[in-house]
Formats: C-alpha cells, structure tokens, sequence
DNA sequence: ATCAAAACCCGCCAAT
DNA sequence: TGATTGGCGGGTTTTG
C-alpha cells in the first residue's frame, strides 16, 4: 500500500451540488471490489470551514480550512458561485502553490475561472461550460479557451465542459491513475458511459439513457448495440423503430445529436475498445465481432479515438 | 493508397 | 393553419 492519495476539493458559498457530487462519488466512494491496491482519500474544504450555502437551498457543512490543498496530490474545483466575481486572494494563492509543489489541478464548469484567475491556464488550452466559454476568454484572454470539447488534460492542470463532462473528466483520471479497466468498472458502477473522448463536441454527444424507454428510437438503439455484429444499415434500424427510412433519420439525429450511420460507427467502436482492453483477442477479431471489416475498424477507431487500435492496447499496457 | 459502387445524409416539398 | 410525414435528388461519406 503506498502513501494515500489526498483528493482536496475546494467549495465555496453557492456551491453547485451536482458538481460536486459528482468528485465527491467519484473519489471519496470507498470501492473495495475493484482490489486497487491505493484509493482515494477525500477531503472537502474551504478558505472558511462552516455552513456554505449551496444552489438549492441546503447547507453543506465543510470542516477543514484550505490547509488541505497545500498537503493534496490533487485538487478539484468543482465549480464558482459567480462567473463575474473575484476568486478569493487565499483561494488564488492555495491552487498555486498547490500546483507549483506538483499537484494535479482540475476544475469542472465554471471551476475553470479559479485556475484562470490564479493564472494556472496562461497560455494553455482550456475548457468551461459552453455558456460562460465567452466571458472566460474575455476576463483572461491569455487563456485558449476551446468551448467545443469534454474535457482538456494537461497533466498538471486539467479543466471540464458542464456539469456531465465533470464525470468524464473524473473517469479519465481514473483510468490515467489505474487503467481503463477499473476505469469502465467504476463507470459500470455509476451507470454512466465508459468513455466519452476529451475532444468530443459537447453538442453532439449525448447518453441513450436520456431517450424514453418506449421510444422507437431508443428501441431501435437497443437493438443495435445488442447486434453490433450484423449488418444494421439504414433501413434495418428503421423497421426496428417501425418509421419509415426518412422519418427515422430525422427522429434519430433529433434524439441523439448523431445521424444513425455516424452513432452505429462510433458504438461499434466503442463496443471494441472495451474488447481491447481485455489482452488476448486480436485486433481483427475485435474487429469482426464489432460488425466491421479490419480496415473500417482501423478507420473509425482513429477518427474517433485519434490513435491506432494497437497504440491504444499499447497506451494500457504503460499505465 | 486508390477508386468505383453503395450507403448515408439532409434540404426540399407535396401530402397528410 | 401549422405540424408531421415520407419520397426524392444528389452531394458526401463509407465500403470493399
């Protein structure tokens, strides 16, 4: 068992409850099934231990002071009360030092203004919130802000998209720290999608579980994920959902942010990455039982993962 | 790596 | 009258 890894996460009045329970779930859940041999140790804090008021209504009680950041292995800013205030001078100068002693920063939402304001995203690319993506290049125009990804990992300092991305960028942690495998495992246990690239747009990608269960659409994509295999052309999914062709497109892309064809391509590849991870099947037999030809899974797993099937075994191998 | 054929995607629009 | 439907054309993407 080597030294604990100290999660420090910082709130303030005001506090979204959602984000931080999201870091909360992710890193202070105890998860004795997955046999990691280390696992996080969360602390909440604030520049004021007391009641902090959160959106919503409730107050959540923090009892230990910003002194937490300065021992952290990495620090989470969840999210601020207000896009438009100032960050606090002790709050500033705890995620400097914090990141200057080598800790991992990361923020989601509109966390993404702390570390721009302590001057952590300088020069560097950066995600927030689509709608507060302006107002962040405009209060600190050294940052690049990109509104159009999940998430941005710089290593030492890593920033989400809203609120759900805060969940990918988590998970994406966790597979940085202890592999893809327990990765998809505590995703399993959230019920939440296994992995969602960085570079996704943030329009685009949105979970299955958002459509209806007794919508065609969703039956439709039910069946295909259950028949990855097969063929699942256009016209076949539309009968599933009993639609015609046209109205299927229509409803599906309306549904989910993605044509049919383009969902179909990206579940295949999903569906053979969580088969890479496991050793021992080969590329192409992943492949064929994705329902693609060798060649077509070389090609949509690059355009959607942005490296090779193999470099992307080899990534986990590294971990 | 290249290329033709097939499939997909989406604006358009007449018919419900 | 406004919303929904579904066929068509043809540019774009995928497949083999």
């Amino acid at each position: 068992m080597r030294e604990r890894h100290l999660v420090a996460c910082i709130a303030f009045d005001g506090i979204a409850p959602f984000e931080l329970g999201t870091v909360a779930e992710v890193f202070a859940q105890p998860r004795p099934e997955l046999a990691v041999d280390w696992w996080y140790s969360f602390t909440l804090c604030a520049e004021k231990p007391g009641a902090h008021r959160a959106i919503g209504g409730f107050d959540i009680m923090i009892y230990t002071g910003l002194h937490a950041v300065d021992r952290a292995h990495t620090v989470v800013v969840p999210s601020v009360p207000d896009v438009r205030g100032d960050i606090s001078p002790a709050v500033m100068h705890a995620l400097q030092s914090a990141h200057r002693r080598g800790a991992r920063v990361m923020s989601i939402c509109t966390g993404a203004f702390a570390l721009a304001a302590a001057g952590l995203l300088d020069g560097r690319e950066a995600t927030t919130h689509w709608r507060h993506a302006d107002l962040l290049q405009r209060r600190y125009p050294r940052v690049r802000v990109n509104p159009s990804v999940l998430y941005v990992d710089h290593t030492d300092v890593l920033t989400s998209a809203g609120t759900t991305a805060g969940i990918d960028l988590c998970l994406h942690l966790i597979r940085h720290d202890h592999g893809a495998d327990i990765a998809g495992r505590v995703a399993r246990r959230m019920v939440v999608a296994t992995h969602r690239e960085g570079g996704q747009a943030q329009f685009i990608e949105q979970p299955v579980a958002e459509v209806p269960a007794d919508d065609p659409i969703a039956e439709a994509m039910s069946y295909a994920n259950e028949h990855l295999a097969t063929r699942l052309s256009l016209e076949d999914l539309a009968k599933v959902a009993h639609l015609s062709v046209r109205q299927f497109e229509r409803r599906f892309t309306y549904a989910t942010g993605a044509s049919p064809g383009r969902w179909v391509a990206q579940q295949r590849v999903r569906a053979g990455m969580r088969m890479l991870e496991k050793p021992g099947i080969s590329i192409d037999m992943v492949a064929v039982r994705v329902g693609l030809t060798a060649a077509g899974f070389r090609h949509h797993f690059r355009a959607l993962v942005g490296m090779s099937p193999s470099e992307y075994r080899r990534q986990l191998q590294r971990t």
